[in-house]
DNA sequence: GTCTATACTCGGATAGAC
DNA sequence: GTCTATCCGAGTATAGAC
């Protein structure tokens, strides 16, 4: 467990494992991803591993929170702290919305882990349902923030961008030939252009 | 194997296994469902129901086709065959839609093998992968029926609706709060009575 | 057609030496 | 902190008797 004593060593380790663990599943694809297969690729047994981690479980949910933190430092997501947003933030978050799903059509393996885990998430005892009960709420803040006025609040508008994004993934998984980022740049312009704005 | 002389006992119990696993899932919930549990509750070893199916993959799959066919049945989907839909259909298949939704908020062992074999079927070995390409296409071809003339293509609309019914799912299934039907009936109105017909 | 029994594989976890 | 070794459980699949 990195925790006990949390000697920058033990942290800089972690994050080091989690790091090449992205790095293997990005470029060679989650195919029943194992604590073996990553350790490998990190240059560690299973158990030297699992030294870091308390469970299979937890080291993929890690992992997808480390992948939150470079998406959202390369491309830039709201924090869901601000309160309200511009006609311009309202571009801007759009933009990078379009950039992650882009960049995503290159990560067929983190679009499969992630996927998989949601699923498994359904168990409360699982260390990723927390995760995904806040990335859910992270993300939707987002997108609220885009939520143009009209009859549709925007916790619902937010959930309804969620679950496109969601649900694309399934789809292109079984067929990448599915162009995720051109539909949702579709629906997204006919939302947000949405003239009904009668309550 | 129930084809190798598909006598009308080898069909019959084929059927009879099918309901049978589906109503377990339906009732007891998915956990980690295995070949074994689906045995004992059709009152068969684990071998002796193995006799009927190639794999537990197999097996999973035609379970989710079972089911297919008594949503099908109970809450009468189109069928993708018809050409056009008048306005009267259109209600109709909206209803449809929604009724299934609800009718998915009681089975979640269901949905929750729906959607873990959604991610397993990317591989196309899979014996899922075919069928979710199929139903995908069917399934949208009912949604396109519904598709208001816009700017949005009927496909691209149809891909939506699929994505926001398997990604209201996941959410679904962490947090089993989430009120799918209303959420999907809400996105409806807004999609359907969109004024924005300009090609 | 169905069962019992078994074999085999995979992968995660743990013990204990170094 | 890391390894080797081992264990163990789950779960599928198969062999062979009845």
């Amino acid at each position: 467990m990195a925790q006990r004593g949390s000697y920058a060593k033990g942290v800089a380790k972690r994050e080091e494992i989690l790091e090449r663990a992205l790095d293997v599943i990005a470029t060679e694809g989650y195919d029943g991803a194992s604590v073996k297969r990553i350790a490998e690729a990190v240059g560690l047994s299973q158990a030297g591993l699992l030294h870091y981690f308390d469970s299979k479980e937890e080291l993929f949910t890690e992992v997808l929170r480390k992948r939150d933190e470079h998406d959202g430092e390369q491309f830039g997501l709201p924090d869901g702290r601000s309160g309200d947003a511009t006609a311009i933030d309202v571009a801007v978050i759009r933009e990078s919305f379009l950039r992650v799903i882009r960049h995503n059509m290159e990560v067929p393996g983190l679009v499969e882990l992630f996927s998989r885990l949601a699923v498994e998430a359904a168990n409360p005892e699982h260390p990723a349902h927390d995760y995904f009960l806040e990335r859910g709420e992270a993300v939707r803040d987002g997108f609220a923030l885009t939520a143009p006025p009209g009859p549709m609040p925007p916790d619902v508008y937010a959930r309804i961008l969620q679950a496109v994004a969601d649900g694309l993934q399934l789809q292109w998984l079984v067929d990448p030939t599915v162009d995720m980022a051109g539909i949702v740049d579709q629906l997204l312009a006919t939302l947000q252009q949405n003239p009904a704005s009668a309550s």
